[in-house]
DNA sequence: GCAAAAGTGTTAGGTATACACCCATGC
DNA sequence: GCATGGGTGTATACCTAACACTTTTGC
């Protein structure tokens, strides 16, 4: 393909993703060292870089995670695209964000050189505009959470319906009540026993559910 | 500011810029006549063009609406970014779009040599990945006008009830009860009587509202 | 038998929906 | 006086929110 003349070729379009785990119903991200000298020294970032002649942005996002995280199966969705001049003071970095989400058993087994899932409340200033970014991102997982399906990719593949509240109440930052809870999901018929239960919990098991669809359904929830 | 290598500089960033307004109760959006032989003969698309080095996506919606169309005062949001490596046939182009809103008085006096308001419904096969751009835009008005107060910024300063009603039944394709409808936008206390009728029409003069905030507000409607 | 979490129904208050007639103005 | 759109209230169904006790399991 032809290229655009060179002087209108000054910036790099680059991929970011935050992605988010529930883990031990404390919500992280993860997050690797940066070290670029003068700007950016021993700071944290969300994994990102720059996008390829043949790929578009939700590939590229798909590609970083694996090849900078070693990370598969996440979920992603394009969240905003970040332009602000400085926001990279190296040089000037167009950021097509993206949210990724992983399920609990993937966060727990995760183990990187670098990369590692940290609870979003201990975070310490980030590198770019990263701060930025996860502000939008939270903002972005809150809606998504009260009007979609998208909790699904914050379980495991079966899961209690205690578990589920837990997502919601550990995102929106608020409680629900236990009956009301289930009442309101299950009149959604989004969800179906899995026929199985809960073993080796030293509580009366809880039965196992799982979404019927694999599709992020919008859905009248809060 | 230092650039980054050449070699990672293969794309330029573009914004792109579908503005609608509502003339005589009909959607339309604002389109210009492309002539970029082979790919793109006589086809129509919407406002556009490449970021300057000292601006970031926002501003350059805003210059460009104003250099390639005249347009001032327009609502602007961030949309989507679109960066299939094929989007545009002659180079690589990452398009940050943006929905643009316009109130009808501003439609209705506007002229341009190339750019014209023309109805959604009545639009032919756009250049560049124009089509796609304007289904994502229409999802994302609908969403919007569902839960936000944004139906201010395709309406006069001040208007009638039902021409508000008007704006969600054109923009949501469904149709509402009047009295329903108002009992349920004045109870959401958004908007303030002006004190004004309207005049010269002839049947019974409604009375002029505006809203109490200029700021587009997250509200429970739809 | 005790600790821990699972599971389950009812009531009251508020919100959404459906629906029809009179009013003010221009011509 | 007629055509046009403006403006208003009520009754019903539905949904939401508040609330407490029994069950099952491991130890």
């Amino acid at each position: 393909m032809n290229k655009a003349p060179i002087e209108l070729r000054f910036a790099v379009v680059a991929v970011d993703v935050p992605v988010f785990a529930l883990l031990d119903g404390v919500l992280h991200v993860l997050v690797s060292e940066v070290n670029k000298p003068p700007h950016y020294i021993n700071m944290l970032a969300f994994l990102g870089g720059i996008i390829d002649e043949s790929e578009n942005t939700d590939e590229a996002a798909t590609r970083i995670l694996k090849e900078k995280g070693n990370l598969n199966s996440v979920y992603l969705e394009q969240l905003y695209t970040f332009s602000n001049v400085n926001r990279d003071k190296r040089n000037r970095v167009v950021s097509v964000a993206y949210i990724g989400l992983v399920k609990p058993e993937v966060a727990e087994a995760y183990k990187h050189s670098d990369a590692r899932f940290v609870a979003v409340i201990k975070l310490p200033k980030l590198a770019y505009d990263h701060n930025e970014m996860l502000k939008t991102a939270l903002a972005r997982l809150q809606g998504k959470l009260s009007y979609t399906s998208i909790a699904q990719h914050l379980l495991p593949r079966t899961f209690t319906l205690t578990e589920l509240q837990t997502v919601y109440e550990t995102i929106l930052q608020r409680e629900f009540d236990k009956r009301n809870f289930r009442k309101k999901i299950l009149t959604l018929d989004v969800l179906e026993e899995t026929g199985e239960m809960q073993a080796g919990v030293k509580n009366r098991p809880a039965a196992l559910y799982r979404f019927k669809s694999k599709q992020v359904l919008d859905l009248p929830l809060f």
